[in-house]
DNA sequence: TTAAATGTAATTATATTGGTTACAAGCACT
DNA sequence: AGTGCTTGTAACCAATATAATTACATTTAA
C-alpha cells in the first residue's frame, strides 16, 4: 500500500522559484519552466498563480515570463509551503471525527491529542522557515561545481 | 479544494491505546473499541493487527480483548505513528519525480531539497517521540476532572 | 490586427482513505 | 464434538485528491 505524503506541488514550487533565478537574465515562460520541471506549462501556471497571490512572484497575463517578487533571501520554503497551500492550516494531521461522547476517552481525545499534533507541526514548519530560496540556489551552485 | 492530510488511523491508534488502558479492567474487544471511536469493528481490527504486529499491543485471534503490550510509559505517539503506517519511511513530502536532467537546477533539485525535507520530517517525528500514551491518559483524566 | 502568453475551467486517469460486507480460522464453554 | 463469539482478512465501494491534459477567454506587445 502507498502512503499518503504532501502533494509535489510544494517541490514543484520550490523548484520554479529557483529555475527563475537561475534564469534571470533570460525569460521564464510557463513553457520554459514546465520543461525542467518535466510537465505540462498548465501545472506550472496553475502553481505559478498561486506563488502570485502569495506575493512571491511576478507575473502578468500576456507577457511572457514570470520573476521573483522578492530576494532570493527572503523567500522561505515555508512561504512556498503555504502558498502552494498543501496543507490546510493546522491540519497536517487528521482526527476522527465523530468519537462517542458517552466515552471519557471519545469525548475528550481530540483535545488531548490535538495540541501535540499541533506542535509536531509546526516543528515541521519551524524548519522549513528556517530554509531559503537562496540556500537552495546555492546547494545546486555546489552540486554543480562538484560533478564538473 | 480540500487538502493531503495524515491519516486519521493514526489518531485513531491512538484513541485505542487510550482506551484500552482506561478499559484495563474489562475487555477491549474491536466492538467495544469500535464503539467509542465510532466506526466499524474491522477498521480497529485492521488497525489493532498494525499495533500488534508493532509489539504495541497483544491480540489473539478467537480471544475477546486486546492488552497494552507494553507499558503506558513506553509507547510514545511516533511509536503509534509508524506502526499504522500513515508515512512511508522518510517520503513524507513527495518530489517531483522526472525533471529534466539537462537543467542544471532539474538535475540536481532533487538532491538540494530532500534533506531538508527530511530535517522537517525529523523535527516532527522527535516532537510525537517524546510524548507517551500515558501523558495522552493523564490529559485524559484531568479534562474529566476539571468538567465533572 | 496578429501572434503569443497567462489565467482558468473542465475533464480524465490514478490512487488513497475510510467504510462495509463477508467469511475463514481460532478459542472457550458446555 | 458442537455452538457461539471473536479475531484476521480479503474484496469491494464511495468519496476525494493529485497531476496531467485540453481548451479557450483574456491580455499584452509589436
Amino acid at each position: 500500500m502507498k502512503k499518503m505524503s504532501i502533494s509535489s506541488r510544494f517541490a514543484v514550487g520550490v523548484h520554479i522559484l529557483t529555475l527563475i533565478e537561475f534564469n534571470k537574465d533570460g525569460v521564464s515562460s510557463s513553457e520554459y519552466l514546465a520543461e525542467s520541471v518535466n510537465t505540462n506549462p498548465a501545472v506550472i501556471r496553475k502553481i505559478t498563480g498561486m506563488l502570485k497571490k502569495a506575493g512571491l512572484v511576478e507575473v502578468h497575463p500576456g507577457i511572457a515570463g514570470a520573476r521573483l517578487a522578492r530576494k532570493l533571501s527572503e523567500i522561505t520554503l515555508l512561504d512556498v509551503y503555504k502558498a502552494v497551500d498543501v496543507v490546510q492550516e493546522n491540519e497536517l494531521f487528521s482526527v476522527h471525527g465523530n468519537p462517542n461522547p458517552k466515552c471519557p476517552v471519545g469525548r475528550n481525545i481530540q483535545d488531548a491529542i490535538i495540541p501535540v499534533l499541533s506542535t509536531a507541526q509546526i516543528a515541521l514548519e519551524k524548519v522549513l522557515g528556517n530554509v531559503t530560496i537562496e540556500d537552495i540556489v546555492k546547494g545546486i551552485v555546489e552540486k554543480e561545481n562538484i560533478s564538473s
